[in-house]
DNA sequence: TTGTAGGCGTTATCAG
DNA sequence: CTGATAACGCCTACAA
């Protein structure tokens, strides 16, 4: 006994298929009468469509576009192979991707770059960048148009975007802030917060978030100045050094942008004190071998896998103007350990 | 410009449909010049095929069923609610869905299950149970009719079964073990450990990671013998009442198995001590409100979600004999504070 | 060994 | 307002 069909909705009703479609897509030129009987049709025969099906003769494809930033560090990467892992998988059925890196913190060629996609006629854009004017205007002009607009990793608040796909990062900041103080049981001493220019929204939100626990839960601790890395390697290995050799009290080190890289094997060089707590942002290949070797403590993850087919998902939905279940795009702040790590 | 399909290749190889298909779905019957000028225009024109609309074609169906124990507590029936949404949502695409409660720990009516569900024609189950030896020779049967066969949350590793949903529950004990000592931040005292009857293996399995980190790592502090609940409230408020009373230096509990909610009000009853430390597993209603006040300070997670559809897609893999991505279906320990529980 | 024709469940076009 | 009828991309008798 295989499920209903149309067809049988069609029988059921005393209609024609196509009329039963129409109601079916709340199409006009049906009179209330007979809508009033196929619906009851559908609901006495329990009918739910196939969506497969229904997609396979509307024949409608979707043309989404990713735009990345070409940051220094693994995050993007990875980012992008979760993406392109993605487009391998089902989820993906009936939509062309494009993914494009831009300059990061480049306004101009970003713009540039929507437009294009715009003047192309994309469906939907997930946008990964800082919020300038510039782009806040090109967002509005692409929402005129009819694309989805997604904001990734880094929210744009201040845009029409239609949705955020990425983590709270006070959130996230008030996780490590906790963690820190916790594993750190009460031992008094500074607290080095290594900052990066990238992505200046959500390293100044981790950092809100941070301060506002240790202030309120563990006000033994001192959290120092930022320390400005400007993502490079050179310029972090000296302002990390630096610091070390100034502050003999050193309890913890948190770093909430990229730059773990250099970080971990300064720390690996110096050797680092058994009771020094380390913790950092994004699971990398550096960060998770940091994990195994006890060179970090903890890593607060936003999973890039579910990232990339939440965007997915919530541009298609967005092009379809259907809602989505948002329990299930929610990205959660996740807590890496050692022990956690597999 | 859309996607060559199957027409496209027929032209380009100068066959027909027919031809394509065959060697599309590697059938007999074709010569292997022909294979060849086939697979050479699918490679120069870079088809790549519709599954959906090879689905709808084929007009397969799968049927699975999942065996669910009625089990005390709050885990059974989330669990349940997810795969329900996961029902609804379009992974479950052509694929009937049978959820079947069972007595826990009763072996017959579970074997009787399984042997109905064999005897009706199924195509895959997910089995949630102790393993026992009429289990155990179920499954053989079962995988001898060619039916796949998962193992949910607690696995049955000495049954041909195909794959194992669920965490590492070693590594997850080892995880609570590790916050419970970094939290207790070098206080001595004793830890209590509450378990319960259900799910003999995954709880002997969190005892032992819990209880190696702590003799590894943690040395000053005392595990007692685990309290045994028994799923019954009345013991479970009986025996912890008991200890609280009895373990004036008590400095932790870790709740690894059901019997979270009547923990969490007996603590509140009680009043906690500020400095203990409770860890408990999976995010329910009960402990995810004992998080926001407090009352919880850790709780080790599986998530249903990911559960419920990862066993759809590996029944389904099975069922048609291909692979699977390993790393997508693999359910993380998750770590849930306060602070990340959104 | 190969091809033709019809069908899967839905949508879309064009008459009536 | 309603109904045939032909797609969509693929699979599968059945025929040649």
């Amino acid at each position: 006994m295989s499920r209903p069909t149309v067809t049988d909705i069609a029988k059921a009703a005393g209609v024609s298929l196509a009329t039963v479609d129409r109601v079916l897509n709340a199409r006009p030129g049906v009179r209330r009468q007979t809508i009033q009987r196929v619906n009851e049709a559908i609901e006495r025969i329990g009918y739910v469509r196939d969506v497969t099906a229904a997609n396979l003769a509307r024949q409608r494809r979707y043309h989404f576009a990713f735009v990345l930033p070409e940051a220094p560090g693994e995050f993007v990467p990875l980012l992008r192979k979760a993406l392109e892992e993605a487009a391998a998988s089902s989820i993906i059925d009936r939509t062309d991707l494009t993914i494009t890196s831009v300059p990061p913190n480049d306004p101009h060629v970003i713009v540039k770059t929507l437009q294009r996609l715009r003047a192309d006629g994309i469906d939907g854009v997930a946008i990964f960048s800082p919020e300038t004017p510039r782009l806040r205007d090109e967002i509005a002009h692409l929402k005129e148009s009819g694309v989805a607009v997604v904001a990734l990793i880094s929210d744009l608040p201040n845009t029409n975007r239609d949705h955020f796909i990425g983590i709270d990062n006070i959130a996230a900041g008030r996780t490590a802030g906790v963690l820190m103080g916790r594993f750190l049981g009460g031992a008094s001493g500074a607290i080095l917060v290594l900052t990066s220019s990238m992505q200046g929204r959500a390293n100044a939100e981790r950092r809100l978030g941070f301060d506002t626990v240790m202030a309120r839960q563990f006000p033994g601790i001192e959290v120092l100045p930022s320390l400005e890395g400007h993502d490079d390697p050179d310029t972090i290995r000296r302002v990390v050094s630096n610091a070390l050799d100034r502050h003999g009290d050193l309890a913890g080190i948190y770093s909430l942008g990229t730059g773990n890289g250099v970080l971990i094997n300064l720390l690996k060089e110096r050797g680092r004190p058994d009771t020094l707590v380390v913790i950092a942002h994004e699971l990398t290949h550096n960060t998770r071998r940091a994990l195994e070797e006890g060179t970090l403590d903890a890593v607060i993850n936003q999973n890039v896998g579910h990232i990339a087919r939440s965007a997915l998902r919530v541009l298609r939905a967005k092009t379809d103007d259907i809602d989505i279940l948002s329990a299930q795009e929610h990205i959660r702040i996740e807590i890496v350990l050692r022990e956690n790590l597999y």
